[in-house]
DNA sequence: TTTTATGTAACTTATGATGTTTCTTAATGT
DNA sequence: ACATTAAGAAACATCATAAGTTACATAAAA
């Protein structure tokens, strides 16, 4: 399945903005990230949406940081650009009523939950001024 | 993304060839699974590959399990059908000298190991005869 | 008014599980 | 022997979604 990159290469984005301290385009965006700039629009909007970033359009324009790195979680971003899920497993048909096959959804849930809470706590402790310093993992 | 649901498939045949206690044929098994019978011999075959299940051919022929219940666990099974990843979420450009980008990548490698060691963990822990009984989740 | 830059719509591409058709191979029953 | 049953396997279509692309509208500054 193809992996949706958008997280990685926002928060690549977001601290660029940060140390660069002034309008970047999404021309020069698109390069950073060796894509298009539709594809960064696409993205960056969902963040602008949320507060994130701003826009300007026009002669010097481009996008700037709305809020200081360390105001700004992991959690924050991935919160702002995904509804769906984080697993690439899913279950069957839950209007089924075979005792079995909801034990079998019902366990593998039980553990993709408790995943994904333990990733959404770890997104929430790192905000991006860490990322910017040198992240040191665990 | 579509999800991949032949973790949750696999389990409920599994603990159906347990509880039949004869050969069932994949015609059978496709139409508990809402499916056809070339899914269905395409992703048991390869639990086939690891001992879990054999198959014959002909008359009176089918799947069995080649192991008990209690002998194999959920991990088992995921490790049998996946080498792709867990998680819908990928990093970017890794040839890429961009110290951000580094830092950003390795902040959410980081996050998503530490989770997809916890859930091969929990997998681990379950084997397929507590499915069969009725699954209490934690 | 020209240039620059975002905003947006519409369409194509890539990926991998899933679905489907068709044929081959092997084992059993008559 | 021959028909039937069932797995094995190849080839191709479908689906969903991020990503990529093209084209044009809108707004702001030179």
């Amino acid at each position: 399945m193809r992996k949706d990159s958008r997280l990685s290469r926002m928060l690549h984005v977001l601290v660029h903005l940060h140390q660069l301290q002034q309008a970047v385009t999404s021309d020069q965006l698109a390069l950073m990230l060796h894509t298009n700039p539709v594809v960064v629009r696409r993205t960056m909007s969902l963040l602008r949406e949320q507060g994130y970033v701003s826009a300007v359009k026009g002669h010097g324009g481009g996008w700037t940081l709305a809020k200081p790195l360390h105001e700004i979680t992991l959690l924050d971003i991935h919160r702002s650009l995904s509804e769906s899920s984080l697993f690439t497993i899913g279950l069957t048909d839950e209007h089924n009523n075979c005792p079995i096959e909801k034990a079998v959804n019902l366990a593998i849930d039980d553990v993709l939950q408790e995943a994904e809470a333990l990733v959404l706590q770890r997104f929430g402790e790192v905000t991006l001024d860490k990322l910017a310093a040198g992240y040191i993992p665990r």
